[in-house]
DNA sequence: TGCATTTATGTTATCGTTAACAAATCTTGT
DNA sequence: ACAAGATTTGTTAACGATAACATAAATGCA
């Protein structure tokens, strides 16, 4: 198989200079029209493939976002990251995308391995990183943007809510309904830091009005959220059979409690009210549907991608955004 | 803000040469351990970190895999990359990742811009492109894998299975439960070209079985599937009253119509048995279970992986992977 | 010890593109 | 028609690494 063609192969086969194809190449340079046209037309001809990696070396540009997410398979990190792409590669930048699997060692071996691509931006999800990536993350140089969590101690700039002021929204509600005995499914494991967040502000809520917090069951690592729903569902309703609510550390896991419900002909939510987290499809398609919070990922991809944007052509801006989660209401709660 | 050092500021400041500082980075090369020692520090101690850019441009390897799915948000999807990057970044590739949202313009146009890094192989999703998509990967001069279909024209290698073929294990399973009024639900979206096979799978097997197959509807596109499946229901039950079984081209649409059952007061599997595909978690989770076939998404990922580290070994080797999805059976069936 | 062999390091040119500067060509107004 | 400015094209060197080849240092063995 013989080389692929290249810039020098373009301008001799046009009879011009490589640099005038180079030029060609780039929409805003100064190319007379036909020139322009004679070497998109050689360049078609020979099958010329412009080289990335090339340009990117010698303009000291790599066109790279780096982004990690937990978990691919998650329809708030996806819509995150969709948002995040569409707005990135219309501005001319590839997104460069790693999951970690809720794993910090994982992220932090995907941010060195990103770092040596040269990014010009690096989103990662989550505040919460082993010492080493945050070392790797502020010392990098490039900016960084944190999303989906507010933080204490930002690296960076930070795209995101607090996980647990959404939980004074849900339990203010459950409050208002008259309920009392409110129990909270989840945030146990440890590389959930974001259930962990929600599972501390159901506890700060339920001090707020005063009330006990001692009905919390565990669900597991996210990665297996609606099998481990359903039979925490089980444990809940031994351990505390008197529970009038429940609120779930995601729709997901949510979901799997709704079912073993229904298994055991529990009235959701006569007997007990029931909320998730995250909005997910299944949250307005299961029986009841299911009241939850809706995280808004998509607003955070977009708003996270403009800072990118902002910050690449101003690297002393300043800019964090502040996303607010909606509580939506639905059957489940009664409403 | 300083520019970054690089090997050369590595070198003058261990007292070597570059090369030297080049071989200390490679693990296999000879490099004396006391120099090496010395080479490492120096470089922690300047915070030097590897360009892979430059190093790609010079050894005209790329270390990048190209790999296109219709959705991130789709947990069979999501599996496969997950095992396809896990297997290809331990062989030290970086996986480059692109969604199409089901539109094979958008494929195209992902395609034309990763070829523009020079992948070492490209890995898409199913066996329907535009022309020019079809051209630009045959004419690569990089391996092509086509995963999840096994096309009838594959461009280069393939790793999948036939989607036709899965409909024969359902078909085949709803008779011999003697049910007759076999409805199918989905396959109507030009985007979503497995469905579509599906269907024309189902029609072939109801033909086969010399039975009637006129109970069609709709579900749109993949990305609403469940709301969709819940409304296509609806419009089953009052266009075929008397069906008495129902595959549906996702367990997503599936979970949509068996919900709407629930609302109706319908008796699954009693009045109408149910069967999806794919696999997802909420087959197993939802009431009651649903049976489906599980297309071994996983496998797909690790094979792909494999297919294409051998063919980046040997760039002669033949290799085509067919894979056997399995029927679940579950209480949707009554089994 | 001395010479062949292995192991460790150095030198030079280059991957394919673009920044920076230089030169040539084309406009335009008088 | 011609100077002055605007536009288009060309030349040279470089981005940061490595392949290929050359040489120096270390080792083995008679």
């Amino acid at each position: 198989m013989k080389r692929s063609p290249t810039m020098k192969d373009v301008a001799r086969e046009a009879g011009v200079s490589v640099m005038t194809v180079s030029r060609a190449f780039k929409d805003d340079a100064s190319v007379g029209e036909k020139t322009r046209e004679k070497i998109r037309k050689t360049a078609d001809g020979l099958g010329y493939v412009f080289d990335v990696t090339a340009a990117n070396l010698r303009s000291q540009r790599s066109d790279f976002v780096a982004v990690t997410i937990p978990s691919l398979n998650n329809a708030n990190f996806a819509a995150t990251v969709v948002a995040l792409t569409t707005k990135l590669s219309d501005a001319g930048y590839q997104v460069l995308l790693g999951h970690t699997n809720y794993d910090m060692d994982k992220e932090e071996a995907l941010i060195r391995q990103f770092l040596r691509r040269r990014p010009e931006a690096i989103v990662v999800t989550g505040g919460h990183h082993t010492d080493a990536a945050r070392k790797l993350l502020s010392e990098s140089g490039v900016p960084v943007i944190e999303t989906w969590d507010a933080p204490p101690d930002p690296i960076g700039h930070v795209v995101g809510f607090s996980n647990a002021a959404t939980m004074d929204l849900v339990v203010d509600h459950l409050v208002s309904l008259g309920r009392k005995n409110i129990a909270f499914m989840g945030g146990d494991a440890d590389s959930d830091t974001r259930g962990r967040d929600r599972r501390a502000g159901f506890l700060a809520a339920m001090a707020r009005h005063r009330l006990q917090a001692r009905r919390l069951v565990g669900s597991g690592a996210p990665q297996k959220a609606m099998h481990e729903g359903a039979r925490a569902m089980g444990h809940l309703l031994e351990a505390y059979p008197d529970t009038d609510a429940l609120i779930c550390v995601s729709d997901l896991v949510g979901f799997g409690a709704l079912s073993e419900c229904q298994r055991r002909g529990i009235d959701v939510p006569a007997q007990i009210a029931m909320a998730g987290f995250g909005a997910y499809d299944i949250s307005e398609v299961c029986v009841p549907n299911l009241t939850t919070v809706d995280p808004m990922p998509t607003k955070i991809g977009e708003s996270a991608a403009g800072l990118v944007l902002q910050l690449l052509k101003d690297p002393t801006a300043k800019g964090n955004v502040m996303i607010t989660p909606t509580l939506r209401l639905a059957q489940s709660t009664g409403v």
